[in-house]
DNA sequence: TCTCTAGATAGGAATTGTTCTTATATAGGA
DNA sequence: TCCTATATAAGAACAATTCCTATCTAGAGA
């Protein structure tokens, strides 16, 4: 899987400032290594995942403070949490309308996008209102097909 | 939320029955109970839930026991497991191809129904090949948004 | 620049949801 | 009815996440 480019990491980034300037929220050390990796990668890491690569920069950093600042980052809306069967949440910093293929074998996720929002049907209104979309197809990934 | 119509539990037990047979997997009266439990509620109750309503008939019941036939369950396509962004999972023993409304605020789950699959882009399949699709829209539930 | 303090962190304990272990029980075929 | 592979109960263990509290610090204001 192909890395995050540069300029995109920049502008995660850059809405990371953003964010922590117009809510009062405030910019620390903790903070932007763990958006950073969040930001950085394709592969929708996990918390323990993230806590592990943030460590190698801070060696002191707790399970509690990556947990914490990764609620944070998703009410903000920076970052995503991804449900998948698999008991640990994943996470993405893709800021686009986007949608997630996820292995069944081996839990990889990929992003995709669809061309047009499938319609939803006369009566959807009638469950409540809805305020975000989510498709996931699940199957076996081309890695895990040749193994 | 109206309940599951007493002929359409009963055809998920005759469902069960048949999946038993056809295993060789043990028809025991507990997973008669925790199954009747699904297939009669249509609020996609979480093991717990599950739990403490087959203990009523059932005072030696244990988790376990809940756990396990919930995921034999699931293995032999009688029930479907639903991930919220709620911690435990849900489960569902509608038979028809369905999706769902997921409350975030009160956690609720209501199926909807598709009148045409949305159409997947053209490179899905360089991410691998397609099992099944999982359409989930989040919102505020009518309840919620009432109180 | 220095000070101050509300908000953030580290470290470990606690909690929650789920799975494992093992002794006992039972479904269903012979 | 007997036999045995399979399933269960009870509680311990495990894994992911959250809580607790003493300490620290970002960033506003002097």
């Amino acid at each position: 899987m192909k890395p995050v480019a540069p300029s995109e990491v920049e502008q995660r980034l850059e809405r990371l400032r953003l964010a922590c300037r117009n809510t009062g929220m405030r910019m620390t050390h903790q903070r932007l290594e763990i958006f950073r990796e969040v930001a950085q990668s394709n592969e929708h890491p996990d918390a323990e995942t993230i806590f592990k690569r943030v460590r190698e920069k801070m060696p002191t950093i707790s399970h509690d403070t990556v947990y914490r600042t990764l609620a944070s980052l998703e009410e903000m809306g920076l970052v995503d949490r991804v449900e998948t069967m698999a008991g640990r949440a994943r996470y993405d910093a893709n800021p686009d309308c986007h949608h997630h293929f996820v292995c069944t074998r081996c839990g990889s996720i990929a992003d995709f996008y669809l061309d047009q929002a499938p319609s939803l049907p006369e009566g959807i209104e009638n469950l409540g209102s809805a305020e975000s979309l989510h498709v996931q197809v699940r199957g076996i990934c081309h890695n895990c097909k040749n193994n």
